[in-house]
DNA sequence: TTAATTACAGACTTAATGTATCCATGATAG
DNA sequence: CTATCATGGATACATTAAGTCTGTAATTAA
C-alpha cells in the first residue's frame, strides 16, 4: 500500500503555486518543469484538482491554473482526496457489515491520519519555506 | 491506496485463532474454511507472520498454527507490517531529502494513524466480541 | 477573422502489483 | 512407512499505476 506519485506531483505543485504565483494563473509547463515531470501528465492529475474545487483553469493564450477560494484552508486531506478519492482504506466484510470490529478500528486509524492531514495547511508549508521541494 | 485483502485475511485468522483455539495447532483448512479464502493462499500469508514471530507452525499430523508469545501485545499494527512490510506510504523526492516539508508532513500524519494501530490489540477484540468476522 | 496558445478528453501502452492456483519438497506424529 | 501438515517456487490472471499520443475545444492577441 503506497500513496501514488501522483498525489505527490499534486502536492508538490500546489506548493509550488502557492509560493510562486499565488494570484496570476501558470501554465502546466512550468510546473511539470519544476516536478521534472511530463505536461501532459501533469495536467490530467491538476484538472482532478480542478473538479474539486481546489484551483480554476482558464483556457488560450495567458491561461493556464490558479489557486481558487481561500489559500489558507486548502488543507493535505483536500488534495489527497482529490487525487485518490475518498473511498476508505481498509474494505472488509463485503464493507457493509458495520458489526466488523476489525473493521471499526481499521476505519478509526484511517481518519487519525485524515483529522491530522485536515489540519495540516499548505498554506503553512508555503510560510515556512516558500521554495521547499 | 487500499489495504490489500492479504491484511484483511491476516486480521481475521488471527481474531479467530485466538478466540477459537489460542494454544492448541490449528490446520490451514479450518482457517481457510473460515474466510472463504483458498487454503494455500491463506498459507502463503501465514508464514509471513511466521516470520515476524507473531505465529508459530508445525509440520506433520497435528501440526498446524499457533499463536506465539504475549497474545496481548499483539497490535493491529504488527500484522500490517508483517503483511504489507514497513516501508513508508509516502515516498517523495528521492526518499532521502529530509528537508521536504510536504514529506515531514506526510510521515507525521501516517505516524498518528501507526500509533492508533500500535494501541488497538486484537486481544481485546476477542473479549469483546469472540466470534466477530 | 485568423493564428497562436492553452486546457481537456479519450484511447492507448507499458510496467508493477495484487490475487490467486498448482505442484513438488520436506518435516513430523503415529 | 504413511498420512498429515507447512513451505517454496513457478505460473497465470486481473487490476492499477504511470505515462504517452493525438485530437478537440476554448480563449486571447494580432
Amino acid at each position: 500500500m503506497k500513496y501514488s506519485k501522483a498525489t505527490n506531483y499534486a502536492l508538490h505543485t500546489m506548493l509550488y503555486m502557492m509560493a510562486i504565483s499565488p494570484d496570476k494563473p501558470v501554465g502546466v509547463q512550468p510546473l511539470a518543469d519544476a516536478q521534472k515531470v511530463s505536461p501532459t501528465y501533469l495536467s490530467k492529475i491538476l484538472t482532478k484538482l480542478v473538479k474539486a474545487g481546489l484551483i480554476e483553469s482558464a483556457s488560450g493564450a495567458n491561461g493556464g491554473y490558479r489557486l481558487r477560494g481561500r489559500q489558507e484552508d486548502i488543507s493535505f486531506l483536500d488534495i489527497i482526496h482529490a487525487v485518490e478519492g475518498t473511498a476508505s482504506l481498509f474494505e472488509c466484510c463485503g464493507s457493509g457489515d458495520s458489526r466488523c470490529l476489525i473493521h471499526q478500528e481499521m476505519l478509526s486509524a484511517e481518519q487519525a491520519m485524515e483529522e491530522k492531514l485536515r489540519n495540516t495547511k499548505i498554506y503553512e508549508i508555503a510560510q515556512k519555506h516558500p521554495m521547499s521541494r
